[in-house]
DNA sequence: TGTACATCAGTGAACGCGCGTTCACTGATGTAC
DNA sequence: TGTACATCAGTGAACGCGCGTTCACTGATGTAC
């Protein structure tokens, strides 16, 4: 038995908390691939390599599995966002939005996720925290851009419409019919800069006017 | 057995069109009540007073009903917003923002609906024709009204990024916890304005430059 | 080093429920003669 | 006006399937002595 083997070579050392995460990156894995309405706990267990019944040493139910996996997501967003924010200290608002389209376009169940759990109440009050926080720090990220752009106290009136009219790109684009993805992505990119690029204009060229 | 009787007098002048719609409305109540995933035959036929096997002698089956609502509600839209069309020939960006805004954030479960099948293939090639004509129309409109404010070639462009802008708004602040639904769509009235004004803003201020 | 026992990951099979759909039937209405 | 027959809306009951979840059990690993 040659150090090739695809199987893990030392299982006594993984303890519960390993296993659990094997689990979540199998469901991660599937929910890259088809929407997450349409995957089981069957499913799931199958792309874990155990089975169904398995499932529920780890997790109480199907939401708590889920709810894992979107979290889970939601942090390496998080991380990744924080930090190019750390690379350079500031970013464009076409850089912010170029990013937001880029990640969400790629992985569009995440996004299909995110709008399905947000606000239906199912998710757990620590998640739904971490949640905000991500979508906060897109907020904050925009309204500090649109003050360098000479916004003032409608800063983050205007981040938060522009935060809107990003996910407004992704939903309705998102299954344009006859397209490829690749050709998806680049309209949404195409309309993202334009936006960005209508909020630029309109609040630098509100800067020297009287309102 | 006077007029004022609640039963349909003489049912021997229904056809079966007439029997058929009756349906469609008890099923766009519903709709209007609660998310349409969670709308199982037995509910509608109830809605309707009829038997869950008496929906088989209207419909072939689930998705035609739902899908016969929602060709329904888009026909209606149609009217009505042509409708409005013909008493102000054109319409500022603002008005049919807040149009938009308005019907759909009263009637969000059309909204839901039409997020879910659009796309999903499910859609019979008449309905997705009506539902692209509905699209098309508000893209138009808003295309016209861009021009106006001095937008050349790219107000098609433009007309596409703020359809989506809206759009966004819709399903960002839909389920805004802790808001009721007046709340709930003042801010979204609120965001389509400032939306509007920083597009047209963009817009008539790039007049007068080269690019 | 060996034995008895506890713990626990993992499982196949079955349960239970919801729900779309079909079946076989009833009864009312219309038509032919 | 009456009788035989066809049509068809409507239905209660059952079917079938998917799927989340639970049960009772096995076998491996760790611990105590």
């Amino acid at each position: 038995m040659s150090n090739d083997t695809p199987l893990i070579e030392f299982p006594q050392d993984e303890g519960r908390a390993v296993r659990r995460d094997r689990i979540i990156d199998a469901a991660i894995d599937l929910f890259a691939q088809r929407p997450f309405d349409e995957i089981g706990i069957r499913d799931v267990a199958a792309a874990a390599g155990l089975s169904a019944a398995s499932m529920y040493r780890y997790f109480s139910d199907k939401n708590d599995l889920f709810v894992a996996a979107l979290a889970r997501e939601i942090d390496r967003i998080v991380h990744g966002f924080e930090h190019a924010l750390h690379r350079r200290s500031r970013m464009s608002i076409k850089t912010i939005a170029q990013g937001f389209i880029d990640y969400l376009s790629t992985h569009d169940t995440f996004f299909q996720m995110m709008t399905h759990f947000m606000g239906s109440g199912r998710l757990a009050p620590s998640v739904q925290a971490r949640f905000d926080k991500t979508m906060r720090s897109f907020v904050d990220a925009l309204e500090t851009a649109f003050r360098k752009q000479g916004a003032q106290e409608e800063a983050r009136l205007y981040a938060h419409a522009f935060f809107a009219a990003l996910n407004g790109i992704l939903v309705t684009f998102r299954h344009y019919p006859g397209r490829n993805l690749g050709d998806i992505r680049q309209r949404m990119q195409r309309l993202a800069s334009v936006t960005a690029e209508l909020f630029e204009q309109a609040i630098s060229g509100a800067r020297h006017q009287p309102s």
